[in-house]
DNA sequence: ATTCATTGATGCATTAAATTTATCACAAAA
DNA sequence: TTTTGTGATAAATTTAATGCATCAATGAAT
């Protein structure tokens, strides 16, 4: 078997006008030329699909039957070609992409969101974990890129940074400090502190010890929460004080204030990892989004 | 747009073994030929289809995306020209074929069964009608061909006889002529006739007119009856004789008796007519079974 | 380290295929 | 009858595809 999609272009063109002269100058071919293809068509079927009788040109009962397929069918390619073109310019396929709990309670939602209305046709596989976790699953390619918080040691990814944010402090709302506008981190010296366990978000982790230790103390940490929600509700109580993104401010509510920090301060430091031979163009799209 | 089904064909004997040399082989060309096919198409869809690391071919993401998809669509080509190949050959499409109830009486059914084994992917199309309804409808090519009892002047149709059936008388049981193994037409030139209305058949009904007047008698026709049966009935309640062809003597039972006719006797005969122009494959096939 | 084998890409010549040109035979219309 | 329009055909030409020889790059074997 031996067709290609140039024959049966043509015998629809011919099917469409009935005429082989008229069907050539629409195909830019000549009407030998297309005479030939339609030839070679029927052998290849092994019966005519027209009836020439030297005056006017009919369908065969064949002819009929590939004229009402055939459309179908070269549709079906053009379909599987633009789409193919969009696979490779990531308007297509699937992204699986990973994420952290705290990259979802700050800015992913609305990235999200963008990626739905740039690609509309691209299938979201979405995973949230540790950070650490997610790295390791983007250096298998398990993940074809991960939103982390902690660039550790693993081989075979490459990290971009794409947000930080900078860590205020949650207070009770009869505590002195309330009075300030901004307060030092050595302020908060002597406080109880709030935290979330190392392994949820390590990075942020170290990077609130270094910053106490940089302003010359050791935050006396007196309990774990497992959500922001629950360590608000912690200081609220009287607790303690906890730290929180400033983007996050309005999860303070009743009993509780949240005040920005003076520099330096805590930073909570965002990055898309991808594989390091990633290829996924899809990612390519989502760091356009990004603007990297 | 200008991709060929060799280009997609050979896409994918690279992609099925992630090496050009072998699937060069394969596809009975050299390598170079092959590296400019796959070079033409991923031109076509814009990017690269496979990710070539001087020593490894794999497949891109928008390589697996037409991979995953490639085989369906060469499929689809292949049974199109398959069935179109089927089409061609009668083996495939629909057979709008007319019948009248005398030949569904008779040979009709089991000519079907035949037809239906041969051609099992033809959709049959059937429609009773009188003899001469139908040689209109196949002269106006509503019906591929048509299986009637009479061939009147109907222009643009050709028929073949296909079946001639003899006629026999059906008796009541006490009639004196049962004694007798054959019977002569002039024997029941008394007696009373159970006909069908001339419109049902045409062609018998004139045949046996012609029969009898040969035979030196005009029939007395004392009743029309509908159906076969009900002229059975009629004979059996002593009403008269009815003519049956022989191969219908079943339908004889309590109180009446068939006998067959001696020559020269009305004998009723099948045609199959098709438009004159008519090239259904399928009509082909018919005739085949037919074995004209 | 060096050689060797294997990979896909490239330049050029060759072959194969498709197309154009010019023409024919036929049929319907003027 | 001539003209016009149809599709088929033969030969020439152009176009495209392929084969051949070779290269550069890589990894394995020595």
């Amino acid at each position: 078997m031996n067709i290609e999609l140039r024959l049966l272009k043509s015998f629809q063109m011919v099917a469409d006008h009935l005429n082989f002269r008229r069907a050539a100058e629409e195909l830019n071919l000549t009407q030998p030329a297309l005479s030939r293809q339609i030839q070679q068509l029927e052998e290849e079927i092994g019966k005519p699909l027209f009836d020439r009788d030297k005056r006017s040109v009919k369908l065969t009962h064949a002819g009929r039957f590939l004229y009402g397929r055939v459309a179908e069918l070269l549709n079906d390619v053009e379909a599987l070609v633009k789409e193919t073109r969009e696979a490779a310019n990531g308007e297509r396929g699937a992204l699986a992409l990973g994420y952290t709990e705290s990259a979802m309670a700050s800015f992913l939602p609305s990235l999200l969101r963008s990626l739905r209305q740039r690609l509309p046709k691209v299938l979201l596989q979405l995973k949230q974990e540790h950070s650490e976790q997610l790295a390791r699953e983007v250096s298998l390619q398990r993940l074809d890129a991960a939103i982390i918080s902690l660039v550790g040691n693993v081989h075979g990814i490459t990290s971009t940074p794409i947000a930080t944010e900078a860590m205020g402090i949650v207070l009770p709302d009869n505590h002195p400090l309330t009075v300030k506008k901004e307060i030092s981190l050595l302020s908060l010296a002597k406080e109880n502190f709030i935290l979330f366990p190392y392994q949820v978000n390590p990075g942020l982790f170290s990077n609130i010890m270094s910053s106490c230790q940089n302003a010359g103390f050791v935050p006396k940490i007196i309990e774990e929460a497992q959500s922001r929600i629950l360590a608000v509700n912690m200081v609220a109580a009287g607790l303690g004080v906890t730290f929180l993104s400033e983007n996050l401010a309005y999860y303070c509510g009743q009993g509780t204030v949240f005040k920005p920090l003076k520099n330096p301060k805590p930073l909570m430091q965002y990055y898309l990892v991808e594989p390091a031979n990633g290829e996924n163009p899809c990612v390519v799209e989502l760091k356009k989004i990004l603007k990297l």
